[in-house]
DNA sequence: GATTTTATGTCAGACATGTTGACTTATCTT
DNA sequence: AAGATAAGTCAACATGTCTGACATAAAATC
């Protein structure tokens, strides 16, 4: 398939087999991400809403501080999207039982929906890459995509199969 | 390595397998554009710099119009960033030979040596994911990597051992 | 009970990156 | 000569990010 060969000794690789790695993020990344983009577009919505979302999504009744560490961001910058959702009626905040200064996120039903459609564009390009590419290349991809996170704490979220089932 | 098992019939992926893959493209890219984002910093530069530098570099002599067809932004876009590196050095700009109105793109010796940092950082990542996973699982990385990438033309630039050497 | 810490929100200002639209200049093509 | 193309420029704006300062409520600690 590549041109590139593997390399003569095992765990030493090439410059160009390098690169070629970090181009394949980039371009990879890029046509992942430009579904969802558009489909946001329609709500004034952009990529940072659909992270909220997603996360939101996935995790349900987490609290700001737990999306912040995932996000990477400010609480300032993550406010503003987050404001924006609530106000526009995909997500709902609740304060915590415990510790009643949180305020636990969690989508509404018409953030639910969103989540899905932008799920299902994205599952439907990773499905199309996986079935070309054959179930024993998706493990190598899977091991190797695991081994680039570089945080341990999140690589956990993988090989443990997740924070919640 | 994962709690995710193969599915039952190849081609066939499960919902929670395939938003792990959703969940590794966001962590790894993350992570992946970390190291450079903090490089440029001192330059006052960002991702949108880096790029430019990045395939300015792998494509010497490379016109505006077929950076922009790479990155997919606006010339007016490209022009903001592309005129800071050459008042600042990084990239030099010299007429087409067949066709004067090109200006075509290339690092200067400085612009070299900060494409040489950014990528030794970005290499280093990717090798010891590399590393990790070892050979086989890099060869699957690789074939579901450049399945994701949407545009064929863009996947040619990897099955055809890229554009130029 | 008073103090400190934590979780969250808010306001102000700034910067980086992207957009659209209109226009210019130089050069190539027809 | 006319039209198309490559590149640049000016203006206005949107989004997403940041820092810094401050506010509020609730929990934790002394």
């Amino acid at each position: 398939m590549s041109d590139i060969k593997s390399p003569a000794a095992p765990g030493h690789w090439r410059e160009a087999e390098l690169r070629q790695g970090i181009e394949l993020l980039f371009f990879a990344y890029r046509d992942f991400t430009a579904g969802p983009d558009h489909m946001l577009e329609k709500y004034g919505f952009g990529r940072a809403h659909h992270r909220v979302i997603y996360f939101v999504g996935r995790h349900p009744h987490m609290n700001v501080t737990e999306l912040l560490g995932i996000l990477r961001i400010t609480k300032q910058s993550l406010n503003r999207v987050l404001s924006q959702l609530v106000r526009q009626g995909f997500i709902r905040q609740t304060p915590g039982v415990n510790d009643r200064r949180q305020r636990l996120l969690e989508l509404t039903e018409q953030g639910v929906a969103l989540e899905r459609d932008l799920s299902e564009n994205q599952r439907g390009f990773i499905a199309r890459a996986y079935r070309e590419a054959g179930p024993e290349a998706v493990d190598g991809f899977r091991k190797v995509m695991i081994d680039l996170v570089a945080d341990p704490a999140d690589r956990a979220r993988f090989t443990r199969g997740g924070k919640r089932g």
